[in-house]
DNA sequence: AACCAATATAAGATATTACATATATGTGTG
DNA sequence: CACACATATATGTAATATCTTATATTGGTT
């Protein structure tokens, strides 16, 4: 239910075309929320046939024309209304420590590979996520909160690594 | 996919019914995965139609009677086949983060609250991690690796209270 | 006997997500 | 002019996940 809201947010910040929020959501917000492009435009369309948010086609002379979208006064306050509702705990559905779990089944040899090929992963999020240019600066508001949100994700990154570091000596020593 | 996977990986272990499997999810590796019960049963089903588990009826006179469900060589290859396959970054799809990111339009009050919310949570996932008795003992690599997914996870949770500290303090700073 | 809780399984309906494909416009390049 | 590429939108379909309800057995409690 979440894509909906993560969507009327962006666009209360900077009304857009469903090609550009995909993008956004790609660039900007991918650290904690994704979607696939067709879910974007099919969400879009729920928006705005639930009043939420509303388009208008811009002509455009370089590019195809587009619909510009914009959230309206029901989608601004539907969107106060999901800010302010009460936390519930996401479940936690993690992949590689599923495999982890079960890895002992594998080779030494393979194990070490899985840790290993998290690791490259985690280095490349690491990097993505040191690469996201944020334009703003100040003190502002909004500003410093999506800084933290960005800080969130390069403080698990880092602890993810340190925690490989730590299970890798501990494979080393109990695999003789 | 993974959920099949992971039923496997645990009836692989021991073998049980659709009802002690969700008990099982829940209690043991509910901090990577979870599963609704009615998915896990139809998982289940899903499994045994396409050869990689068996199940058979088994009378018990203190219960209702259960399907016992073991795993098949072809499921034991299949998850085998599984363990050893490259990694793919899951989506990252984090509810509270994206409230974070947009909640400067929410009163300040409400952030704090927010933060505090997400605290509570955390705290509570923490007291489930450090509270899952690990049976087994000794260096067996299978225990190994379980107690490193189950670090995995308290890491994460200590980080995120340090995240939430340095958050709440800057928060503070910003807003006079 | 009536009732509740735990054990045990399953299906219906809906929501969400993912993967693939289709279509059209405009720019730039060989 | 053919072709590739970025921009722009949309649908079909399948896989996954969630929410709800239904059913039956057994043991214990009032």
């Amino acid at each position: 239910m979440s894509l909906r809201h993560a969507i009327l947010g962006i666009l209360s910040i900077q009304p857009m075309s469903g090609y550009d929020l995909k993008k956004t959501i790609d660039e900007s917000v991918g650290h904690f929320w994704t979607a696939d492009q067709s879910q974007v435009y099919r969400t879009l369309t729920g928006l705005v046939n639930d009043g939420l948010a509303s388009r208008r086609t811009v002509a455009q002379t370089e590019r195809p024309n587009m619909h510009l979208h914009s959230v309206t006064d029901r989608g601004l306050s539907e969107l106060d209304e999901w800010l302010a509702s009460p936390l519930q705990a996401p479940p936690s559905r993690e992949p590689f420590l599923a495999r982890l779990f079960f890895a002992d089944r594998l080779p030494v040899e393979a194990i070490r590979e899985l840790l290993d090929a998290r690791r490259r992963e985690v280095n490349e999020q690491l990097a993505a996520l040191e690469a996201i240019a944020v334009p703003e600066n100040g003190a502002d508001l909004g500003h410093v909160l999506r800084l933290a949100t960005l800080a969130n994700g390069i403080a698990h990154a880092k602890t993810e690594l340190e925690w490989l570091d730590a299970t890798e000596r501990g494979l080393e020593r109990s695999t003789p």
